[in-house]
DNA sequence: GTTGAAAAGAGCATACA
DNA sequence: TGTATGCTCTTTTCAAC
């Protein structure tokens, strides 16, 4: 919980878990940031527990898996319900990520996956129900996710990428 | 690369893996999803192949990390000029995520990270530089990711969360 | 806080049903 | 295609620095 700052060694780890934090081993992480592999796993399970890392995730291609209806729901929600409603939207079927930005209109960005369009066209009114109102929705096109360049930038030559 | 439907146990596997991506053991996912270990491995490998599955991030908390500044930036490419431009500024430091929607306008929100904002403020001008033409930033509040839940209705209660 | 070595456990490949 | 066994590698633990 606490807030520590990161040095050299933490930010290399995270560097090389945001490449990929299933398959990058402690031995390997540690022959790049110059420690012990068992350094590595200690500074991982501080990460983990001071809440810097809060989870790993798979990329998922939801295209690719069959449900070809990826929509981002852009809404508005009083401030003052934000964090309430945000809890219940989560509860909606086919919402994988919600985001929500510090402004008074539009502030609620939602992430919504169904196999078809009128599948997720309920999807959208049970978010209008929930108290978010919907102002646009849009097809997703791309997404791309990437390290911060910062973490890297104390580290050796990157071959496995 | 070929689209290919889901399984049940692809879908059990999947789901699992949006919970915890790197401590979940194949033997873990194998009780649960009631088959062989060595057959979840399979089915890994099968998923991650075919592109269902493209990485493994971990989910970093950039504030707790010492990034206090932390925005999304909505902004207008041409149609025509947008996965150039989204390579281009995939290059801009401290980006860490690039969304596009098939919008003609505020077809892109890129996510910036940086220590204060000035060096932020910096960086959505690199944005500009490059092609984007910025429409507004947001400051992020909040982010939550979570399975998709279609995933996991064949499972066994779900005590690990 | 870091290290290195031993023990325990997971992953991988082969062979088989 | 799914399962089981054996081999290899990783992770974990812990005494010592």
């Amino acid at each position: 919980m606490t807030k520590r700052e990161l040095d050299s060694v933490d930010r290399g780890i995270i560097y090389l878990l945001q490449q990929d934090s299933r398959n990058h081993t402690t031995t390997e992480i540690g022959e790049r940031v110059g420690v012990a592999a068992s350094t590595v796993a200690n500074r991982i399970k501080k990460l983990e527990r001071s809440g810097v890392i809060a989870g790993y995730h798979p990329r998922v291609d939801y295209e690719k898996a069959g449900y070809d209806s990826h929509f981002i729901v852009v809404g508005t929600v009083p401030a003052e319900k934000r964090d309430l409603v945000v809890d219940e939207i989560a509860e909606v079927s086919g919402v994988v990520n919600i985001r929500t930005v510090l402004t008074d209109e539009e502030n609620v960005s939602v992430e919504v996956v169904g196999a078809t369009q009128s599948v997720v066209e309920e999807r959208i009114e049970a978010l209008n129900d929930r108290g978010v109102s919907v102002v646009r929705t849009e097809m997703l096109k791309d997404e791309r996710e990437q390290p911060f360049d910062h973490f890297g930038e104390g580290l050796a030559e990157d071959d496995s990428r």
